[in-house]
DNA sequence: GTGAAAGCGCTAACAT
DNA sequence: ATGTTAGCGCTTTCAC
């Protein structure tokens, strides 16, 4: 079924078919109401592939993520709801399941789709910099070091602040950390959040409790393993996000210990996940609809070139939203 | 950056380029190491948009669904799970949130994707039957009425059944219902389940208890908000998702109403969100994300068109994965 | 082993 | 008001 077929049935050209249904001027009403018949008869749907690599205006919007998760799935969410009423559609593309290692599904991901099928992207935790090209970017969580572009994420540095600070409270001295994925700014900020809150409180981080789990469950699960055989155990584990925390507290359990009382966890992120896992999660909240959401408009600020209007203007080329302790089960005063 | 680009800086060819990036055979292997190295250089990705256009062939597998919420992000987490190491990338495709009314988003979507953008796709709760065009689909809680594409949904006969009990072995006799999306077979089956246990029960469902909410939060408020005005208020109110149900427990605590203890609510799907909810959600369960899996992995086998090998034999046209009922805070007996 | 040329479905510029 | 033509970036015969 292309814009032929309805030509030929229409008894018009191509080229009349395309004026009609993209409601360009110069047809006679009597021919678009036919054309418009023959349309609806044929049931024909222009392709996006096609008009994309035409026009370069597509109506559609990207939001491109490594994996669909719990983490991108909160962002798609408040991407969703952001876009609605705005004319234009999401697309959400996860460019990083290849096997062959998922270094630079960001810059991939965007090269194959930016320019022609996306009128703009989101990017959801890249972790390579970014070749601003023709397309305009938003990137969420994004790479260490000066960004290019524009920018949303949450305070992390805070947010881990909050989360040692709990630890500490409860008595805690021995505590490891999870870290996240390395060149993600998040990841970076998460550490350092740790690592100054523990020295404020004159409490020293052992070299061999500071871990990677890159923010995933396996690499995690491994880390954790290795830090729950030391001799001198440590008592609480902060874990960079709570896919990683989640894995903690199952590798725990394989170990025979109870969490919290055997070990305190506590993640960051808040994903619905981390209040359904038992016990629930101790964690940070971050506003990961809200930076969905605020994302996608900003992108549709850039993409319409109204610099002045809406959310194009109300913030500039970073706005980071507040980060909240979310105090639930997984964390306890120690043994 | 396009393959002319490439082939001019590599002084071949763009057809050579082409055949050295897609891996064809007949470049000799000076020339294929020489053009590897430009494209590395230049950070040339082949546009999926041109790509498809001409071959038919992208390695994309499309979600296609109306909007991102939490119902198909969940089935969008086991999709993704289910395409790790297939080969395949996942594109999820939100056609729904057009101002114009919703109507015919899968048609218009899957025309607009499908045949060239991607090689199969996931159809999430289409509501209208489907043209079995050239792509291979696989349909996630369709349209009622014979299915013409390979269909995976949840019993939702048995689960609305578990959940009437639930009510009647509580003690409640006026029970509403807040009906979901007219013309999905979920929706119908789960009318039916309550309707006849009901009556099993001998409990008379009077007309006025039984409503539309239509699976979306605005209309089920609006329905509940009438079903609650009523004289004689139900005890009790079984809505057909948990958006909806999460929009009566909001609506009964705008009319001064406690839940459970003047009003009971059951949902349907068991989402995250209806665990996070006050009072947490009594509901029933369907395996969303393994539901998303298993149509994946069904339209591998579709689009490999090897119907001997893995899930494409497992099933035939219509897997029915079970429900159960979830029993939390949202339900008791009547005052 | 390599390149020239055609064409995927569509739209935009330019005839008519 | 309508049709003809060219070309978006790529892949695929088919010559060479």
């Amino acid at each position: 079924m292309t814009i032929t077929d309805v030509a030929a049935r229409a008894g018009v050209s191509p080229a009349t078919v395309s004026k009609v249904v993209n409601g360009r001027y110069g047809v006679a009403p009597r021919t678009i109401a036919h054309v418009r018949q023959v349309v609806a008869e044929l049931g024909y749907e222009t392709s996006l592939v096609a008009s994309s690599l035409r026009s370069r205006r597509t109506g559609v919007l990207g939001v491109l993520v490594a994996e669909f998760e719990p983490y991108s799935t909160e962002i798609l969410k408040g991407a969703s709801r952001a876009v609605a009423g705005t004319g234009y559609e999401l697309l959400a593309y996860s460019g990083g399941t290849r096997t062959d290692g998922d270094e630079g599904w960001e810059r991939r991901s965007l090269s194959r789709l930016g320019g022609t099928l996306v009128d703009g992207a989101v990017l959801v935790t890249p972790t390579v910099a970014l070749v601003t090209g023709a397309t305009p970017v938003v990137a969420i969580d994004p790479h260490a070091g000066p960004a290019a572009v524009p920018t949303v994420d949450a305070d992390s540095h805070r947010g881990a602040v909050l989360a040692t600070e709990h630890l500490l409270r409860l008595g805690h001295r021995r505590v490891a950390f999870l870290g996240g994925r390395p060149g993600l700014e998040s990841s970076r900020l998460r550490e350092e959040g740790f690592v100054t809150t523990m020295r404020a409180a004159g409490v020293p981080v052992a070299p061999e409790l500071l871990r990677v789990g890159g923010y995933r469950p396996g690499p995690a699960a491994e880390a954790a393993r290795a830090v729950l055989a030391l001799a001198d155990r440590p008592t609480a584990v902060f874990a960079a996000n709570d896919l990683s925390a989640i894995a903690v507290v199952e590798v725990a359990r394989e170990l025979g210990l109870a969490v919290p009382a055997d070990l305190s966890v506590v993640g960051f992120d808040n994903i619905p996940e981390s209040a359904l896992v038992d016990p629930p999660l101790t964690t940070v909240e971050q506003p990961l609809q809200e930076m969905g959401a605020r994302a996608v408009r900003r992108l549709v600020g850039l993409v319409d070139g109204d610099a002045a209007a809406g959310e194009g203007a109300a913030w500039g080329d970073h706005l980071r939203l507040p980060t909240a302790l979310v105090p639930r089960a997984s964390t306890a005063p120690p043994a």
